[in-house]
DNA sequence: ATCCTTTTTTTGACAAAGTCTAAAACTGGA
DNA sequence: TCCAGTTTTAGACTTTGTCAAAAAAAGGAT
C-alpha cells in the first residue's frame, strides 16, 4: 500500500488513527484474521476496540480498498492486494495462506459450463493442501480435517 | 443415493434411525445446511437432537459418503453427490447453490502455477453471482454483500 | 434370553466469530 | 465556537458449531 492516508481520502473516508492503523496492519500482514489485525493495530496505536476493527475492515472491504477471503474452517482473512484476481493456496493443517496467480489470466479467469441463469461476477479458486512445514511435521491431509495451527502463522 | 442402509453398512457404520434420516435428508435436499437437514430429518423420524445431526454429518463427511461445502457468509452445506469433483455456483444475495461441472475435466481440474512447496490435494472453485430470482428482485451483486435470503431457498 | 462392552444419542454448557445498539467522543465545516 | 453528522466504544446478543458427561441403544459372547 503506497499511501494509506491518500487512499482513505480518495474514497471519501475521513482519516482517523484507527483506520490508518487497520489499513497498515493489513498491509503489513497479508491474510491476517480480524484478531491478528487488531493485535497488529494495537502495537501501532496502543488501543482499538474490537468493534472498530470490524467496522474499519468492513468499510475498507466495501470500498474495495482491501479484500476479504473466507476459507473453510478459518475466520475471515484480509489482504490489500486487490484488483488482480489472484487466488489462494491454503494449508489444511495450519491455515498458512499464499497468493497464487490466476490459473488462466484475466478476470474472470474461469467460465462455468452451465451458468444456470446466474449473473456471475467472480470465480473464486482455493487450492487446498499441506504447506512445507506441516508436511515435515507429519500432518496428513484429509478433506475433513479442521485447521489447528501448531507452530507457524500466516 | 441408491440404498442409504447399504451405504452405511459398507462403511462399517451401524444403521440407526438417525443416520438414515440425516443421510436421506441430505439426498432429498442437496446443499442444505445442518439446520435444514435437522428440520428435514425431523419430518421423517419425529425427533433428533442437534448434536446428533452434527455427529452424523461429521461421520458421513469423514467417510466420504457426503461432502461438506463452506461458502463465505453461509453455514456449511452438505450434498451426497460425491467423487466427481464438481464445483458450485452460489448466489450472493440468497445463497442458492447449483452444481456446475468441473471447468476442465478430471480431478484435480486445475493446477496452481506456483505451488509454494505445498502438497495440493484439491482445487475448489466457487462461482459467485446472482441467481435469476435475485436478478429479477433487483438485488445487486457486490463482493462485500452478505447473504440474506428474501424469498427462495435451496 | 442375559450380560457386558462399546458405540450412539441426548442434554446442556461452552466457544469462536461476528453483529447490533446506544452512548460517548470526535470530526470538520459554517 | 458551535453544530450536525460520523466514528468509536462497550457490552449484550446471535449464529454456528464443539465439548463433555450421562443415558440409551446395539451387538457379541455366553
Amino acid at each position: 500500500m503506497r499511501d494509506p492516508e491518500a487512499t482513505l481520502r480518495q474514497h471519501q473516508l475521513p482519516v482517523t488513527a484507527q483506520r490508518l492503523a487497520v489499513l497498515r496492519a493489513v498491509s503489513r500482514r497479508p491474510h491476517a484474521t480480524a484478531d491478528a489485525v487488531a493485535e497488529s493495530a494495537r502495537e501501532e496505536i496502543g488501543a482499538i476496540s474490537r468493534q472498530s476493527v470490524y467496522n474499519v475492515l468492513n468499510v475498507l472491504t466495501e470500498k474495495g480498498i482491501i479484500r476479504r477471503i473466507q476459507p473453510a474452517d478459518s475466520p475471515a482473512r484480509y489482504e490489500d492486494r486487490v484488483g488482480d484476481n489472484h487466488h489462494h493456496l491454503v494449508c489444511r493443517a495450519c491455515g498458512k495462506t499464499e497468493d497464487v496467480c490466476c490459473a488462466v489470466g484475466g478476470a474472470p479467469c474461469l467460465e462455468a459450463h452451465d451458468d444456470h441463469g446466474f449473473k456471475i461476477d467472480e470465480a473464486e479458486v482455493i487450492y487446498w493442501g499441506l504447506c512445507p512445514a506441516c508436511q515435515r511435521a507429519g500432518a496428513h491431509a484429509s478433506p475433513a480435517r479442521p485447521i489447528s495451527p501448531h507452530h507457524h502463522h500466516d
